[in-house]
DNA sequence: AATTAGTACTATGTGTTGCAAGGTACTAAA
DNA sequence: TTTAGTACCTTGCAACACATAGTACTAATT
C-alpha cells in the first residue's frame, strides 16, 4: 500500500519558515495565534513543530519577542521580524516563487 | 550570518519525489538521465540523493525498471512507472497544487 | 596488454527537520 | 480547591537530502 500522506508532509518541510516569517511580516503574533492563522490556509502545523522552529528563528537572529499580559491566561509570547528578518523574507519570497516554477516546468512538460 | 541556501533546499525536499514520477511519465529514464532533465529546470539533484529515492519508490511499487545495454558504457537502469505509481502521481499533482495555494494565500495575505 | 578516462550504479554516515507525546504554569470559574 | 482553558516548552524518533567514497563496465590511449 502506497500513502501520500508522508510525501504531502514532506512537500511542505521547508516552506513552513517562509509562512511563518510572511506571518510575522503582517503583525506581530504569538505561537497559538501563528498556529490558527496557519490553519485558516489549509497549513496544519502542532506545537512540537511551532516551537522549536520559532526559537531557531530568534536564535539565528530574524525574530525577536516580547512579553504580552493576557487577561484570559498566561502572558503571551509575541514574536516579530528584525531587519535581518525582513530581509531575509524577500529572499525566501523568491526562492519560493523559483521553486513553484522549476516544479511547474517540470510537470507540464509534454515533449 | 542567515544561510537561505539551506532553507531553500529544505524547500526542495518532498517536491523531488513529484518531479522524478513527473519526469518518468513523459518516458521512461535511467538516473544520469533524470539529474540531467532535472537540471534543465533549475532543480540540482545529485546521485546520493536520487539513488536512494529510485530505489525507494521501486520497493513501494511506484516503480520498475529493465536493464538495457548501452555503447558507451556500463548498461542502464531505465525506470519506469507502474500502474499504481501513475495513479500515485495525480494524487501528488493535487497534493502539489493545494500545498502551492495555501502557501500563496499566506504570503499574499495583507488584512 | 595495461592503463586511463568516462559513464553508471551503489552504499554509508551525518545533519536538519517535522512531529508525536508529555509536561509546566498561569488564570478564572465552578 | 478543584477543574477547564490557554499558553509555552522539551524530549526522542523517523524520514529525508546530501556529501563522500567506492565498485564496475566500456572504449580509447599508450
Amino acid at each position: 500500500m502506497v500513502n501520500s500522506e508522508n510525501t504531502k508532509a514532506q512537500m511542505r518541510k521547508g516552506v513552513l519558515e517562509l509562512c511563518i516569517l510572511s506571518i510575522l511580516s503582517q503583525g506581530d503574533a504569538y505561537p497559538t495565534e501563528i498556529i490558527e492563522k496557519l490553519k485558516e490556509t489549509k497549513l496544519v502545523v502542532v506545537e512540537g513543530t511551532l516551537y522549536p522552529l520559532l526559537t531557531r528563528l530568534k536564535n539565528t537572529g530574524l525574530l525577536t519577542y516580547r512579553w504580552e499580559e493576557s487577561t484570559s491566561g498566561p502572558p503571551r509570547k509575541y514574536y516579530m521580524l528584525t531587519e535581518i528578518g525582513v530581509t531575509y523574507l524577500k529572499e525566501l519570497h523568491l526562492s519560493w516563487y523559483e521553486l513553484v516554477d522549476a516544479v511547474n516546468k517540470t510537470i507540464n512538460k509534454q515533449d
